[in-house]
DNA sequence: AACTATATACGAATTTATTCGTAGAATTCT
DNA sequence: AGAATTCTACGAATAAATTCGTATATAGTT
């Protein structure tokens, strides 16, 4: 089992899972956005992630070039079990209907859904 | 936008909504089964709970009566947005259906979702 | 080759969360 | 009432996360 990310270290994630390997320097002008923080504050952040075996890395030129080493997906199963097992008790439906109840999903997406639960009742029947 | 509680508050707020109001002493009881940690420790988080507004309490006797102050709801959903927010990128529809995958659901279930569904899509045509 | 810019490494300060011992107050028991 | 139990309050130690300054190395520029 994992250990869970820190919010610092989702944005980190994030930002990777979005635009892909980057340096320190690429992700701390994003992250230096919205929040005011120096270059070396962002830069430690992500050696202690890479220690952590949270990010890959690999050397160019002086620079390094960091990677996240979970996927999104993984990322995004590990948070969901979390959450079914604190906050949920275990609870799936209850917290699919929320998520979608939170949003304002679209006609498309609302079949997506329906084409899935089909999917999920099928392989039921096997 | 109230603080997200940590590992340990979600123990007690758990509990809490579990089982409704409680005194200090029976929070850990049931919190001690699973993780060694003396009386004064969860005494001690609770009080900070409280001084943080995520609890309030009643005098009983000597004893404080605690209780959460968020229903479970609001915390469910709460979560639900900081995940939608950050490893989600706000597709409500992918974290529903990742949701459902990563648990085994029945018929019923899947039927119950469907009927939500319909309501979210009827709601739309208004 | 000397100068400038930018990167890493390191160490330490600060903040936040967690832990628990001790003291004293309130309640219960004998 | 006096003793034992159980509570709260408090303070301080430890741990974990976040912050950033300084020193040094590396690469690029003139």
């Amino acid at each position: 089992m994992s250990k869970k990310p820190t919010e610092t270290e989702i944005e980190v994630l994030s930002i990777l899972w979005d635009g892909g390997p980057q340096t320190v320097r690429q992700i701390h002008e994003i992250m230096s956005v919205e929040k005011d923080v120096r270059y070396t504050t962002t830069l430690k952040i992500m050696q202690l992630m890479y220690e952590k075996g949270m990010l890959s890395r690999v050397k160019d030129g002086k620079t390094h070039i960091y990677k996240a080493v979970l996927s999104q997906k993984s990322a995004q199963s590990n948070m969901i079990n979390r959450m079914l097992n604190t906050v949920f008790k275990g609870d799936s439906t209850q917290l699919a209907m929320q998520a979608l109840g939170n949003s304002n999903p679209s006609k498309e997406e609302l079949e997506e859904i329906r084409k899935y639960l089909d999917k999920l009742e099928s392989n039921k029947n096997d």
